[in-house]
DNA sequence: CTGAAAGCGCTTACAG
DNA sequence: CTGAAAGCGCTTACAG
């Protein structure tokens, strides 16, 4: 049993008993003091907090979340296959981001994986009893039953990127992906480039519709036709943009630029292109997304649109902890910034 | 308040109380069923199990934490610097696989992040707090000082990688390093390379230490003298591989092959031996070690040693559950693998 | 401002 | 095998 307090085992922690009976007061004053501090004289606070100090208590959050229904804890909730997540660096950024926003208010975050039919099944179970106060969703792609189901439940929830297809009236927060996409391509313009090919991200997710609506929006502007030939479909992995790249070659030699939706496909493209013979940036451009960790591993190093994912993470927890506190569903747009490197 | 009813609304979730109701038993017969049906006649079973489905009863954690002292809960920390981590493909593999291996077990894990003294304190604080029953450590370096009072404190630990300096008696769960050293450096022997460099990890950490020892042995069987002009250090990322193998080439031009303690130093080693106009594997071999994502994505792709993450999950998960059970600690091995790609 | 008391949802001896 | 009852540690009206 782990409810011992021989040597070197655990103790039994000291309760808000212990610490009334050092302070000298009741229990319920130590827990108005533990709860803000209202109704509590100067001295019996200052007494509490002594006491606190001595006893090196803490509260207990069973106890606490018992009578208040709330758990004070965050779910950080994955769907789909996850081994595309993981792959990818801004998972880690953003993730890193939220545990530690969350921090900063006490909160643990609960890393949730529903990959499968069965584990989305019990984790909705898990959510929707109340296990955590509000969730976190990290799930691109529309149609997500699980965004639905715990909308519907009324938990209260936050996106990362603007959820399609589970009706408004859900949070998000978002970089401006469309206003990102036409920077970049402006960028390739301005540098005399006048065959840009793309390789977008799934159309299913808002990533891939917006940043290929900014991109034709720019073409258009410019005069330029748009050409479905120059225009590609990746998931987003490295693999998926050395097959664009390759197509886009086949289709269309004489391109002298890509806009990539990721820079992770964007390294992808890096190798069809070293493969094919072209030199980067000289014969062809490439612009990436994100600004991840892959962008300067990358040789020749990525020009990409920065996503800024502390500001993301950050505004996700202030957006999901408002909602627990009983504010209505909010979307948050950021701005994106063009980051200048070897590529273009 | 998220205490309504209403519209959209959370509703509240069923109790005990209501599938006892329902089923016409009392509420002890229905915990008696929850908690591993004992003393429970099948009838009686059986109409609890009925009104559980018809009720869509979930136990409240909470309720069950506060008399049984344990809070179903495992604690997943990072300590040190945290951005080597999460550049680290294998923290994505390791993080998963515990999280999966919990999950099958019904428990959250809860991510935490003590990458500063204050972080670190109040990290501390929680945990003896009791607020989860037991700790998955990763950190890879030595005198770590929350590992120590975590262990003191008679907290369920089951550490990543032997620890360094926290005296025994501390669980853990690790790749038998030296053997696997040990294979990837007889490889590059009898491929024939005759000069065989070596890219260590911190030598305040298990892999760098030990698989340093697994290349002395090797050479010292081989009757190679050791030469620490081929000996230098990295600290896991690709930066410091590159600059070891810029080192390395100063050092001795005459190296015809380099073993490289994790994969991503190996990626760093490539770009450096690229850039000095060696060919892989031709002029230099390079032998890594993770087989983490990074050894595939390498160009030319890595010859590494296969570390078994999903076991190391799988089995820190089962040590730990155990130890929480209140089993004694223990120390789990595991074999590694040599996989043979295009760099050697 | 403060204390006494009820009660959150559960588990677990204790009688039967 | 089963029910009635105590109690886990806390918060929150309720009197004062």
């Amino acid at each position: 049993m782990t409810m011992n307090n021989g040597a070197g085992g655990r103790r039994r922690p000291p309760t808000i008993h212990d610490v009334a009976r050092e302070a000298g007061v009741s229990r319920g004053t130590v827990s108005r003091v533990l709860n803000g501090g209202h109704y509590v004289s100067p001295s019996a606070a200052e007494a509490v907090n002594a006491a606190i100090r001595r006893t090196g208590y803490v509260v207990n959050r069973h106890a606490r979340s018992l009578i208040t229904g709330r758990s004070d804890s965050v779910g950080f909730l994955l769907t789909e296959p996850q081994e595309r997540f993981f792959e990818d660096p801004n998972f880690n950024v953003l993730l890193r981001g939220c545990t530690q926003a969350l921090a900063a208010h006490d909160i643990p975050l609960l890393l949730m994986l529903a990959g499968t039919e069965d584990e989305r099944r019990r984790i909705t179970r898990y959510i929707t009893a109340g296990h955590v106060d509000g969730v976190l969703l990290v799930s691109s792609h529309s149609g997500d039953p699980i965004a639905t189901e715990l909308r519907e439940a009324g938990v209260p929830l936050v996106a990362c990127g603007k959820p399609i297809g589970i009706g408004s009236k859900v949070s998000y927060v978002a970089a401006d992906d469309r206003d990102g996409a036409r920077d970049m391509v402006r960028h390739l313009l301005a540098q005399g480039r006048r065959r840009v090919g793309v390789v977008t991200g799934p159309l299913d997710t808002p990533g891939g519709v917006e940043r290929l609506a900014g991109y034709r929006e720019v073409l258009a502007e410019a005069d330029v036709d748009y050409d479905e030939r120059i225009v590609v479909s990746g998931d987003y992995s490295r693999a998926s943009g050395e097959a664009g790249a390759e197509r886009l070659l086949a289709q269309a030699p004489d391109l002298d630029a890509v806009f990539v939706a990721s820079d992770l496909m964007a390294q992808g493209v890096l190798t069809a292109l070293h493969r094919a013979g072209r030199r980067v940036p000289e014969d062809v451009a490439v612009g990436g997304f994100d600004d991840s960790p892959a962008a300067t591993a990358a040789s020749p190093s990525l020009t990409t649109i920065r996503q800024p994912w502390d500001r993301i993470s950050n505004e996700m927890v202030r957006v999901l902890l408002a909602q627990i506190g009983g504010e209505d569903p909010a979307a948050v747009i950021l701005p994106t910034e063009l980051v200048k490197r070897e590529s273009t």
